[in-house]
RNA sequence: GGGCGCAUAGCUCAGCUGGUUCAGAGCAUCUGCCUUACAAGCAGAGGGUCCGCGGUUCGAAUCCGUGUGCGCCCA
């Protein structure tokens, strides 16, 4: 059927390209040689939607729940997602297969300090200032930009195949979640977990709010330390000199420490010094907090803008000076230089230290400085007044849990670092001076610190300020409500009880069915920020932990080991990776690489890897297609065979298969369906069934292969939904409804597979096949050969190299593993000094394996010392050696005779 | 500075409690192929002081010590 216009157009092309197409004719149906994956998974997915194929209520089975953790409601689909997204998809798929009642509920996050940054950005763009605007105005900007870009990313997920009960839809800030939220504001309230204290705290000066220790990111920089001379006042014209990497805070100095212990300064205790800017006279205070290693041994006591130089101040009981605004500007207390920003005011400052003559020296050190993971800006220590929530007590189950795996961390590396931080775990400041998320319910009726109710209304509120207050006559009007709003992870420690009303109403059916959660799948990053918390609130609002198990991924990185962000610009746009391998392809690209805990190094030819292993089933699919069969078709013993073998295999990998999932090691699961597929169906099982040209397959080898392909496809279904979804309704005739995800996901009847079998058939068509290039010998000529014993896979040997089992006295002796076969040959074929040189080459080899075999063997405190079955292995290898060396030896003796 | 972890083929990684799963996999590379499912393919091949050093043992990639390099968390 050879089309000889293509034959001319394949050698036309292949002078102009690299790697030609070839051209195809005569296709048995209409299935296109190339899998087009963007319309199938397209079509499969609103089918799914349709059908409702991923919504979950509470019945009979057990339930397998997973939360997703909630993407920022403004943000777009990146890397991290795509690998945490699938993760997910794998699991959910995979237990619904297993005949559980799964649900992975998805939802948004309102993300209060990025969202809001991001409205403050857009506003500023359209020339106002967030400064200009009321409360109200400022919050209906912010639901427009919600409205706008909201759960775009839920659109992106479904690309990705994500099986998500999305009737369930959740987002932090909307009505269930937000009445949550400050109902477990009041109730912890009113246990006093929460308090309201003056404390240090890390102040975002672009975002202008204060931050949990978790929100600052710290980074190595190199700084500079300057020298800064300060007279001492008893002593004029004598120096101190004091090592600072914040000259711009000297305004704000209240004394110099030094060691007691060192005797470097002794003259100088009860003394003071002038302040070189702004001439303050400040004592000199002794304190053991001071290193006399580092820089003069004299340190510069700022409470207002260190927390160490805080905590000396408060134990000294020394002022604090602050010189900084909330943006980061200097304050009136810094004098001259107010309203100067900070980096620009260190420079100035410096210099004019150096004018002055009180810079002695810089230099140049290593140092850390901590950021806002948000905003990116420097962030500063404040004191101010903010809302806590006192840890300790929430904490100790949430660290029992873990330690005692009730909460099982994968991998378990992480218990460590989850009990090292659990243990110290500090107080956690709830409060963001924003107006996007949560306003406090926190009402004031007086000017006192302590003037206020919490209340979850405004009647509410009145009534109880009220009775605190002893006022009848108060009026609303009367009230004022925090202004401030609650940390966003204050309404996501709650997730996994909130998308199921079980803060609002614990009993609920819902809550009792689905809670607690089956997996959690998130980074390592949000350990502490999100996980912990989790925790902790499981425990105290339901008693129960939240999730058994939690699988913590790696942080998707570049080629060059860069985490893949925005600013760098190395990520690539995950919907055009999906429009170009596929989504099954990407989502295989991203599993191919990445146990868990382990960071992902991305590459693309991971996509196109799996992009390629999606068109190879889709071909097996098309062979399949394209036979015709038959009820009298020619008894094939090799196919037969196949079938035995492959079914032992198939078996025997099944049960792999489970304990590769049991590991959580998703990447071995996945692998070894590749290979299972690839290798073993593909390239030797269909091989050896395949029928030969024009000739029918029998019903039974093909049912049997059908029914192979089919528990390939339900086995990869979880890693490949939209493929294997898409094959299987072609496979047989299946109703649309009949989705994968409601078949049963295949499992391992136990059977023992021997590998021998296998690989003796192996290892003789790899010694003919080699034999064949070797000797250029065509495929299409067939081969004559024998052996002293038939081996039992015969025809399967025979079919795949097109060999006749038949005398072949006087061939030449080709070793295939540790088996001997002849095989005829014409003599101008064989060239004798090669092969003379090829075996020689072998018995020596052999030969010296031989001899530390032996030395093995003949070392009595090895034969002594190690167990029998050790010992007959080597004397196996020996057994071996020697056999490969005798044939090597005829052979020699063979072609010199 | 305190804590945790890692180092195996060019790359990404498997190798459980020491011994035929012991030096492996996938990708990449090289060679030959448009063979009637698939060139996004087929067949074959090469490639490693298991980071260095020392120890325990009949036997170490695996256990212990130490050095070096790298990563993460906390201060």
């Amino acid at each position: 059927m050879t089309n000889q216009a293509g034959a001319n157009v394949t050698d036309a092309a292949k002078l102009t390209q690299k790697k030609c197409h070839k051209v195809t004719f005569a296709v048995p149906m209409e299935i296109p040689s190339q899998y087009a994956p963007r319309q199938v998974e397209q079509r499969w997915y609103q089918t799914w939607l349709k059908h409702k194929a991923f919504a979950s209520t509470p019945d009979h089975r057990p339930a397998y729940t997973i939360v997703i953790p909630p993407p920022n409601v403004t943000g777009v689909l990146h890397m991290g997602h795509m690998l945490n997204n699938t993760i997910q998809d794998v699991l959910v798929r995979r237990a619904r297969m297993r005949g559980f009642n799964a649900c992975w509920v998805p939802g948004t996050d309102h993300a209060s300090i990025a969202t809001e940054a991001k409205v403050v950005q857009k506003l500023r763009a359209e020339g106002v200032k967030k400064s200009d605007l009321s409360r109200d105005a400022f919050l209906e900007h912010a639901w427009e930009w919600t409205h706008k870009h909201g759960g775009i990313i839920l659109e992106q997920l479904k690309e990705l195949g994500a099986s998500c009960d999305w009737d369930r839809t959740a987002f932090t800030m909307d009505e269930v979640r937000s009445d949550s939220v400050y109902q477990v504001f009041a109730d912890l309230h009113a246990k006093g977990h929460i308090y309201r204290g003056l404390r240090m705290v890390h102040w975002d000066p672009e975002a202008k709010t204060s931050l949990s220790d978790e929100e600052v990111i710290h980074k190595d920089i190199n700084a500079t330390l300057y020298y800064v001379k300060y007279e001492v006042v008893e002593n004029p014209g004598t120096y101190l000199t004091v090592a600072t990497s914040r000259p711009e805070t000297i305004m704000g100095d209240v004394a110099v420490a030094i060691n007691p212990k060192d005797v470097r300064y002794n003259a100088l205790h009860g003394m003071h010094v002038r302040v070189p800017i702004g001439g303050r006279e400040v004592p000199i205070i002794l304190d053991d907090y001071v290193t006399t290693d580092f820089g003069t041994g004299c340190l510069k006591v700022t409470p207002a803008h260190d927390w160490n130089d805080y905590a000396i101040g408060q134990k000294h009981g020394l002022e604090v000076l602050d010189v900084l605004n909330e943006d980061g500007t200097l304050s009136a207390h810094g004098l001259k230089y107010a309203g100067m920003e900070r980096f620009a005011a260190r420079t100035k400052v410096a210099e004019d230290l150096k004018a002055s003559g009180h810079l002695a020296k810089t230099e140049e050190y290593a140092s850390t400085v901590g950021t806002s993971e948000r905003t990116g800006a420097v962030v500063e220590p404040r004191l101010s007044l903010q809302w806590w929530v006192r840890m300790p007590e929430l904490a100790k189950p949430a660290l029992d849990a873990v330690m005692s795996d009730e909460i099982q961390l994968i991998p378990e590396k992480f218990k460590n670092t989850y009990r090292h931080w659990m243990e110290n775990v500090k107080d956690w400041c709830i409060s963001r001076q924003l107006w996007w998320g949560h306003r406090i319910p926190a009402y004031f009726y007086g000017p006192g610190e302590h003037d206020y109710v919490v209340a979850l209304s405004a009647e509410e509120a009145l009534e109880k300020a009220r009775a605190a207050s002893g006022r009848a006559d108060l009026t609303a009007a009367d009230l004022q409500q925090d202004p401030d709003c609650l940390d966003t992870w204050f309404s996501s420690w709650l997730w996994p009880l909130s998308v199921f009303d079980g803060i609002r109403n614990p009993e609920n059916p819902e809550i009792q069915y689905y809670y607690p959660t089956q997996d959690l799948v998130t980074a390592p990053e949000i350990l502490f920020f999100w996980v912990a918390r989790m925790a902790m609130a499981g425990y105290e609002y339901a008693g129960k932990r939240p999730f058994e198990r939690v699988y913590l991924t790696g942080i998707v990185r570049d080629k060059l080991g860069r985490k893949m962000s925005k600013s760098l610009g190395n990520s690539p746009d995950p919907i055009q990776l999906m429009d170009t391998y596929g989504a099954d392809g990407v989502r295989m690209g991203m599993l191919l690489t990445s146990p868990a805990g382990n960071d992902l190094p991305f590459d693309e030819l991971l996509c196109e890897q799996g992009r390629n292993f999606t068109n190879k089933v889709w071909n097996a699919l098309r062979l399949l297609k394209g036979w015709k069969v038959s009820d009298d078709a020619p008894a094939d013993e090799a196919a037969e065979w196949a079938v035995t073998w492959f079914r032992a295999l198939l078996d025997a990998e099944l049960s792999e298969l489970q304990r590769d999932f049991d590991r959580y090691a998703l990447s071995e699961a996945l692998m070894r369906l590749y290979k299972l597929t690839w290798n073993s169906f593909c390239a030797w099982y269909l091989e050896l069934v395949k029928p030969a040209y024009g000739q029918p397959i029998s019903v039974g080898v093909y049912r049997a292969t059908v029914d192979f392909f089919d528990t390939l496809m339900a086995a990869l279904h979880p890693f490949m939904p939209f493929l294997t979804e898409e094959v299987w309704h072609l496979l047989s005739e299946r109703a649309e409804t009949d989705f994968l995800d409601f078949a049963t996901y295949p499992t391992s009847g136990g059977t023992a597979y021997d590998p021998t079998t296998f690989a003796i058939m192996e290892e003789h068509v790899v010694a003919l096949r080699t034999f064949r290039a070797e000797k250029n010998i065509a495929f299409k000529s067939p081969l004559t050969a024998d052996a002293a014993t038939k081996p039992a896979a015969w025809p399967a040997i025979a079919k795949l190299t097109n060999t006749q089992w038949g005398d072949a006295e006087g061939g030449l002796p080709l070793r295939a593993g540790t088996f001997e076969l002849r095989v005829q040959v014409a003599a101008e074929d064989i060239d004798v000094e090669a092969e003379i040189a090829k075996a020689q080459k072998e018995i020596e080899y052999y030969s010296g394996f031989k001899r530390s075999v032996e030395a093995k063997l003949s070392n009595e405190k090895f034969v002594a010392g190690a167990p029998a079955a050790v010992v007959d292995a080597e004397r196996k290898k020996l057994a071996d050696a020697e056999s490969k060396i005798e044939i090597a030896q005829k052979l020699i003796s063979q072609l010199a005779g």
